[in-house]
DNA sequence: TTGATCACTCAAGCGTGTTGAGTTAACCAC
DNA sequence: GTGGTTAACTCAACACGCTTGAGTGATCAA
């Protein structure tokens, strides 16, 4: 009911999948509303929100959660989402690996799980995926019926572009059409994006960014990333590749140099490389942090300059409510990121009247992405779409 | 009718209302259609295609403009935009003057006037608007029922900003709603945005962006501006002050600077200064580049190597289908200028399969501002909105 | 107790789009 | 020419979901 309409609905029938979800998005934004208040924040009449919340209740997306009375007058019956009434999968395509979350509609992780990949090629992706799939329809089995669809993470750029050949991207996925290989594989409605996009959806979901509609967000991946999201929509760009960040030039002390060599992960593992570390992966970053290891010291200190020139640019392009740091970063290391990022005067993000900070670190952890994925879907479920076809 | 629905109107009526824009909208883009292709376009049926344009037609938005037989069956009625059916008026506010344009629906200019402003306060604005007003009543007295609306272009930021105070804002505007103000002073509904989006919605309506989902414009005024389109819609940011490009720091050989120093008009003034020139306006641009000016020509070196820079950042970040060069400047040294922008390789644009050049110039000319001002009311006749109400 | 306020329900009506069965006009083969 | 095919378009019923207006139940204040 909630996922797919036939191929071409009555006005009427599109009318109210549009309203389902705007009332259903008011529902998971306020945490509790009753119908009167709805009536008003979406602009119908409360006979139609009744009508709307009787559907979506007996499909088990609400429940009712108590009454309010304020003052006088008829209490309000509230309602608010129901967590196990749908999920939405997330899928996160690494070299390495393939991680996944299983979200329920509030956002909290049902189920996650991560299979080594020897081979990211998509047949070798495509066997995962349906393994994957069995996977869940014996563990959940009462899930599979209610998935609303599944969000996909792969790392950029997509198609033939300038930036190709890079260590980050898969091999193989040039020539194919992902959306295509996902929806087979996995039998169910798929959106597709970058990481750094997810991760922003993930924020807008469960955390910081609740209630925004206008923000960025900086994406610590094995480069470092860009996710927008302005107008309460993704900004994918012409052809799904916007948000390559990596190759922003900032200035040093001795010229310039790209932002990836200076503020990612991948940075930061160049210059331990001499001390004999391997892969520098989250735990690892972490006890180093711990020990207060003077070459993250470092690299904090010029990842923090090069940041603060990047953000620059984000806000005078963009002109976000804030921007969000996060990804595959320990959290303290954020924090630190962000207290050290010098914020430029000189931007329009630069106001008195601010309320809330420039930087902000997200939310989701180091699965940001993977439950960024998932996210994809339940956006969907909680925004209008303005195509009349779905 | 087209303009405003009541306050609360049926359910039906904004189906009505967003498929109507839909309609118009394939009318505009295609030039002429019929009503099965429309059908087709739309995802409606015939029927209610018909209907629409029964509808638009007797409203005189839309004529038929013959008829076309593709091969066997009945030929199909063919109809186009009724330029006279409706208009739009473009307001552009500068310093020193109000320029005023007004459009027919195909975004032909009517008619356009400049009025010298000595002092760009409210106050003073809003009684240039009002007599602006009443000059349009007596010159074009059938207009002004048709009149869908006002488009606004002010230079940014708006708001108090980390960027207020520069040469360029305009005096008492910071603590001004302002689109209170043209909203009272015009009796039409507003449309409010900076020079370098409107100007990107000009190309949009009537020029070289026509059928572009996802471009940007870099618009030089005094300054430079970055108009940015993404899925159809503008970027305004969350306080409407995205595309503040013009401190975007660029290299040079000697150190960085900010690309308005490099490539603004008021850059090229300066280095004009010391020749004795007064402003340099779009005419003594034009006689500069006959005589082939050596200043001119060192400024376009300049200003094309930073532009590249420029370039380079909104195509990572944005993913444009183009970047479309364009405003206060003589065609001959656009076209110079794109000439010479270094396009960088390591781009998310630099892609085999393109259909079209990464740097297009706008097809406006030196008015483009004011113009895309009242393309951003016709864009809205020709986009579905995407909120309830309007 | 009475009146006011507010949330919500019930039943009728309306605007739109869809469906399915015609109608008209072009092309093609003979 | 004639008949068959194709495609654009019209006409008349129908379905859907929202709105309207009248009515009910629960709470507070006087």
């Amino acid at each position: 009911m909630l996922s797919i309409l036939p191929p071409r609905s009555t006005s009427a029938e599109r009318a109210r999948s549009h309203n389902r979800r705007l009332v259903l998005g008011h529902v998971h934004a306020t945490g509790e509303i009753g119908r009167a208040e709805l009536s008003r924040a979406c602009g119908l009449t409360i006979q139609a929100v009744s009508n709307i919340i009787a559907e979506l209740e007996q499909e088990g997306l609400i429940r009712e959660t108590g009454r309010r009375s304020t003052g006088r007058g008829l209490p309000a019956t509230l309602y608010g989402i129901n967590p196990g009434g749908a999920c939405a999968l997330g899928v996160e395509v690494r070299p390495d690996a393939l991680l996944a979350a299983l979200l329920d509609l509030n956002g909290g992780a049902i189920f996650t799980t991560r299979r080594a990949l020897n081979d990211a090629h998509p047949t070798a992706v495509t066997q995962e995926l349906r393994a994957l799939r069995e996977e869940l329809k014996s563990a959940h089995p009462d899930v599979v019926s209610r998935l609303l669809g599944a969000g996909v993470v792969m790392p950029g750029p997509f198609g033939a572009t300038g930036l190709s050949g890079t260590a980050s991207d898969l091999p193989g996925w040039q020539e194919t059409d992902a959306r295509q290989v996902f929806a087979e594989a996995l039998g169910v409605p798929i959106d597709l994006d970058n990481d750094a996009n997810a991760a922003a959806m993930a924020e807008r979901v469960k955390g910081v960014a609740q209630g925004l509609n206008d923000y960025a967000y900086l994406y610590f991946g094995t480069g470092v990333g860009l996710g927008l999201v302005s107008g309460g929509r993704r900004v994918a760009g012409a052809f799904g590749n916007a948000g390559e960040i990596g190759h922003l030039r900032v200035q040093t002390p001795d010229g310039s140099r790209a932002l990836e060599e200076l503020a990612s992960r991948l940075s930061l593992q160049h210059r331990l490389a001499g001390r004999g570390h391997g892969t520098i992966n989250f735990d690892r970053l972490s006890a180093l942090d711990a020990a207060g290891d003077a070459i993250l010291e470092e690299w904090i200190a010029t990842a923090a300059s090069a940041l603060g020139q990047a953000v620059h640019v984000i806000e005078n392009l963009f002109d976000p409510e804030t921007v969000i740091l996060g990804g595959a970063l320990p959290e303290r290391i954020v924090d630190r990121l962000i207290s050290r990022v010098p914020l430029p005067d000189g931007s329009v993000s630069n106001r008195p009247d601010r309320v809330r900070a420039r930087l902000l670190r997200g939310d989701c952890g180091r699965l940001t992405a993977t439950l960024g994925a998932a996210a994809l879907i339940l956006d969907r479920a909680f925004s209008p779409q303005l195509g009349a076809l779905d």
